[in-house]
DNA sequence: ATGTGTAATGTTATACTATAACATGTGGAA
DNA sequence: TTCCACATGTTATAGTATAACATTACACAT
């Protein structure tokens, strides 16, 4: 699992995230039917937020499914059940990370290069926790997200 | 500036931000025209999230304009210039409560209500900043949006 | 084996959000 | 006056997401 934009070994990060998927499927009760791990395994590919359409297009050359509501419907179960998140500032979906644990991500964003990172900070949740228990507001779920330059295209834009 | 749900006069806030808009236009040659001040008055009449075709309903009854271009291009400048921010997880808009500082806005959307309450905090800035320069990661914008439920909705729902 | 209920998928249509592209007007500076 | 920068008007279209209803698949009780 990444913690930054570092290489890795990225197949590791996918089988990790698959087996836990379905493990926690078949705990659960849940069904990890072909479209919905299609979806996962697409999402899991690289590090990037993918719009629902590209993921759709990917699916109908498949033969998975051509209409929007086949592939929103994969991606609504793999959110609800934590495999992946939707990225708002995007409007798009990113595989989970640290799937298997309750966690308020952190996603950092290279507007360059659409790497997507997903990391999570104990300390900020209890941060933000403070901060709305002072307003007596009660978190249902929170969304944070920073959009910046990676170390990558950092490098390559001061060349 | 209200800092959390409370009651306050909401009359001060409405003339600090046009204020603060007016000062801020005059001191860098930008133009508060009639359609940008408008809809800054629109999303400052509630601490509430307007989304663009709300407001362009608005305008369309006020002879202001009907087609998208004319809001998105009053809602573009006004967030460009720290008078207001896109709330993405709601797909909409809010007049910003701290105008003419630069600040990482935090967000509470109540989401029975809808209330947006808009503040912000300067250690979150320092956790976000570690977290991503132990990634070596470039901020250039946060989205901190909390969904939950507010101190009115709470009440309303243990009854 | 047969009905029964639930979950998933298929299908059509539509709603909602946002921008591209080009034309027109407006007001100040050269 | 001419030019330029900026704002607005207008038409069209792109991109994102859901409603609604039909059908299928399958587990499970009868
Ligand atoms: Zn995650
Ligand atoms: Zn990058
Ligand atoms: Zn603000
Ligand atoms: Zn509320």
């Amino acid at each position: 699992m990444p913690i930054g934009f570092e290489q890795h070994d990225h197949t590791t990060c996918i089988q990790t995230a698959l087996t836990s998927a379905e493990a926690h499927c078949a705990d659960e009760g849940l069904q990890l039917t072909k479209v919905r791990r299609r979806v996962l395994e697409l999402l899991l590919l690289e590090h990037k937020a993918l719009g629902a359409y590209d993921i759709l297009s990917t699916l109908n050359t498949e033969g998975l499914g051509s209409q929007p509501p086949i592939v929103y419907r994969a991606l609504d179960f793999l959110v609800a059940n934590g495999f992946a998140h939707k990225i708002e500032k995007l409007n798009a979906y990113s595989a989970c990370c640290h799937p298997g644990k309750s966690h308020a991500p952190v996603f950092m964003i290279c507007r360059t290069c659409q790497a997507v990172v997903e990391t999570q900070t104990e300390p900020l949740r209890n941060f933000l926790g403070t901060t709305a228990k002072a307003a007596g507001f009660l978190i249902e779920r929170t969304v944070i997200e920073i959009e910046g330059s990676c170390p990558t295209c950092q490098k390559a834009e001061t060349l």
